[in-house]
DNA sequence: CAGAGATACTTTTTT
DNA sequence: AGTATCTCTG
């Protein structure tokens, strides 16, 4: 690859077009065929399917870049889309390096969200918004259904406002407004009432001046749809649009897309179906096919050479892909020669997983491999802290991407909610989340009457509270204390126009009494949470008003930490998705765990399909070194659970992987472990549902060798307990086969810690030693 | 009204 | 197991 700084900052050329197309600029050097396809037909619609690891990213920021050196559009005039705001950034600082300042120009390039967000707020009027609207989190937006759902007296057992919010969310995402919910739909929430219920919760957002996270998509939709001015302003502007992860494009955004479009046709849209696993968020790969429908003459390109892993890993990732029906197919392949196989390893529990894990990370460093290059992928958040344990007791530094966000910390979204009252007093969410925060008196009962007044009156809570002051509705003392309150208040909102933004948090936060309450706190966690605000107040800086700075919040809610030291990252297999690593460790491939239980449960093979996407998406992350791990035992909801290895597993070929057993007994072992918690079905399914997975496990004789429906499978990942035989007690002496005999020091469920008198302490099952 | 204690519930995955 | 929310009591 040519260095592109040979051109440094090169400027859109003056004589762009007089610039012969085949000649080759200096970005479509080192490109391969498809991807030079990619990258200069501009004009008409485009669809990129890309594998993982093709140089997906190249080939989309050299477009870009050809676009504007070109001269074909301004920055301004090109809708790039990406899934996440880091892809953005990244995008954004790769273009930088081929055209320099130019990119600095590029408004709408960013996510769906961040797009629509900027639109909205141009356009808000026109919504029944203001400009200065609150985008709410998925916690206000829980807490908004929760007092709906109770002014309506709807039993909150048997209606969770979680479930009101999953429909919401859905519709949005579908593009469906209150109105154009069919009885169906409606019928899903409160026997028939979903519909009222939504349009009661978008009435009480407009009353907020707020939206959520899917109305930013369904405004502009609604927009885009209905007013043809708005739409022309838009088709004008994007001369060429451009979308990455394709595949993971719910409704909403594919009707944006379909209507932005429509005009100019030149949309390219880069996806891979095979790596799809947004589907719970909405996300619908049939846009794949859809785009060639909807744009007959759509040039198709494949990428399908891989520039990321070796071939063995390459392998295993397609060999477990191919069992997914109704794929585009694509094939891919590498030029790269040797490397190392994909690693399975069957360990005892969860804490040895961690253990291991944490001995060859140690290994890897000593080899002079960087933390940087190395990553734990897990399928769920919980599955992170026995990592997190294991390596805090070794001292190897770590980082866990997700989890908790920095500003979902209780302490952040406090300080928020102050500068949101402040900033806009009708944010009644905001306002009681504060108003007793810290402690001042003000409970339930005062709450309540202001609420009943504020309901009365049809005006927000502050306002409320500042004329509820001025009667004797109130005792006396929680009288005073609101009207300091309202009066800190209005002098805040004065000090807010001579401040800087960043020192008005810090002046708010004092003199309401947090930084005071948090320093009189002894717990331990006091001390970061300080911490924490001052980090708060000092990210302020950086935005120019206090506007900018909550749009950050409520949308770039990605908190990489830009710190500079070289850790481990452990996240999950949804947030490694666009990312790659030399070594990749893959834990807690079980069935229940991953295949999710959930997934299994419900969503059937759709869900299941998904999962093994993100299988292969886990597997590509990884360059030089994949390797998976699987526990028979795992604690589960503060239960330990025994369980068999995942399906994905067997479905990996044999000759790609290698395979190793921590455990003395090896299979056997495995096999005892769960063979004998029979089901009574077992014997009836044998061999009946068996997916491909198995069979190849049962001829290889590897430790899934018992045979074993799926159905059955799933019956001892979750319910079975490691109840023991009662017979064994600590204390007594037995006999085992392998070592002989011993004293039984601890018992926990039906693992035995025996002192064996020839071969020391071991950990061995209860059902291979008896009584002597 | 606050703190202690009981009890129910949790774990996908994210903008 | 841990947490988060609800209920009772001072």
């Amino acid at each position: 690859m040519p260095p592109l700084s040979m051109f440094p900052n090169c400027s859109p050329v003056t004589n762009a077009v007089n610039m012969p197309a085949e000649s080759d600029p200096p970005y479509v050097r080192g490109l391969n065929e498809p991807q030079r396809d990619a990258v200069l037909t501009t004009e008409g619609p485009v669809l990129v399917l890309a594998g993982a690891g093709t140089g997906k990213t190249a080939a989309l920021t050299r477009r870009l870049a050809h676009l504007i050196y070109t001269r074909k559009a301004w920055p301004s005039e090109i809708l790039a889309v990406t899934f996440t705001n880091k892809a953005a950034r990244e995008m954004k600082e790769r273009i930088g390096t081929i055209v320099g300042d130019a990119v600095e120009g590029m408004p709408w390039l960013g996510t769906f969200h961040s797009i629509g967000a900027k639109m909205l707020r141009r356009h808000a009027e026109l919504v029944g918004l203001q400009s200065n609207f609150t985008i709410l989190d998925t916690d206000d937006q829980l807490r908004l259904l929760k007092q709906l759902i109770q002014a309506e007296e709807l039993d909150e057992k048997r209606w969770p406002a979680r479930a009101l919010a999953g429909l919401i969310d859905q519709w949005k995402n579908r593009g469906l407004n209150p109105d154009d919910l069919d009885a169906n739909e409606n019928e899903r929430y409160a026997n028939g009432r979903g519909q009222e219920f939504y349009a009661a919760y978008q009435a009480r957002l407009k009353a907020l001046n707020a939206c959520d996270f899917g109305d930013l998509l369904l405004h502009i939709l609604n927009l885009l749809k209905t007013d043809r001015e708005i739409l022309k302003l838009y088709q004008d502007r994007f001369k060429y649009i451009l979308v990455d992860e394709y595949q993971d494009t719910n409704s909403s955004q594919y009707l944006w897309l379909r209507l932005l479009a429509q005009e100019r046709k030149n949309i390219c849209c880069v996806g891979d179906d095979d790596q799809s696993i947004y589907s719970w968020r909405g996300a619908e790969v049939a846009n794949i096919l859809r785009f060639e429908k909807d744009f007959p003459d759509a040039k198709v390109v494949k990428l399908e050479q891989n520039y990321r892993s070796t071939p063995h890993i390459l392998a295993a990732a397609s060999a477990l892909i191919a069992n997914n029906s109704g794929r585009l197919g694509k094939t891919l392949w590498t030029e790269e020669q040797d490397g190392e196989k994909v690693q399975v390893t069957g360990v005892w529990d969860g804490p040895e997983e961690a253990r291991r894990t944490g001995e060859e990370v140690e290994s890897l460093q000593s080899k002079g491999v960087s933390l940087n290059d190395m990553a734990i992928l897990v399928r769920a958040q919980f599955q992170t802290r026995e990592f997190e344990d294991r390596f805090i007791s070794i001292g190897m530094p770590y980082k866990i991407i997700g989890g908790f966000r920095f500003y979902e910390r209780a302490e952040i979204r406090d300080a928020l909610a102050y500068l949101r009252v402040i900033a806009q007093p009708a944010d009644d969410l905001a306002f009681e989340r504060i108003v007793n925060v810290p402690k001042r008196g003000l409970g339930d009962k005062t709450v309540e009457k202001v609420h009943k007044l504020a309901r009365a009156q049809g005006i927000p809570l502050a306002a409320a509270a500042l004329s509820i002051c001025d009667t004797d509705e109130l005792p006396a003392r929680a009288r005073n204390t609101l009207q300091d309150l309202m009066r800190n208040f209005a002098r805040w909102r004065t000090n807010a126009d001579e401040l800087p933004h960043a020192e008005l948090a810090r002046l708010v936060l004092d003199e309401c009494g947090y930084t005071t309450m948090l320093q009189a706190d002894r717990t331990p966690e006091a001390a970061g949470r300080l911490e924490n605000l001052t980090e708060l107040t000092r990210a302020m800086e950086e935005y120019e008003t206090l506007g900018d700075f909550l749009e950050h919040v409520s949308l770039v809610m990605d908190n990489d930490a830009s710190d500079d030291e070289t850790k481990v990252t452990i996240m999950t297999m949804h947030g490694a998705k666009g990312l790659e690593y030399d070594h990749v460790f893959c834990a807690g491939w079980e069935e229940g765990v991953f295949p999710s239980q959930r997934s299994l449960d419900e969503g059937g093979i759709a869900s299941l399909e998904e999962e093994r996407r993100l299988a292969y998406v886990a597997i590509t992350r990884a360059k030089k070194k994949c390797t998976i791990f699987h526990a028979a035992n795992r604690r589960i909801y503060g239960q330990w659970t025994s369980s068999i290895p995942s399906r994905f597993i067997g479905e990996l070929p044999p000759e790609h992987i290698e395979e190793e057993s921590s455990m003395m007994g090896g299979e056997s072992l495995w096999r005892a472990n769960w063979s004998e918690r029979s089901d009574p079905f077992a014997d009836a399914a044998r061999g009946s549902t068996r997916g491909p997975g198995w069979k190849r496990a049962r001829n290889t004789g590897s430790f899934n060798s018992t045979p074993q429906n799926i159905k059955e499978a799933r019956r001892s990942a979750v319910s079975l307990g490691n109840k023991g035989r009662d017979d064994v007690t600590v204390g007594m002496r037995v006999f085992h086969t392998k070592f002989g005999y011993g004293e039984v020091m601890e018992k926990e469920g039906n693992k035995l810690e025996i002192e064996f008198e020839k071969s020391g302490q071991k950990r061995v099952l209860d059902s291979f030693v008896e009584i002597a």
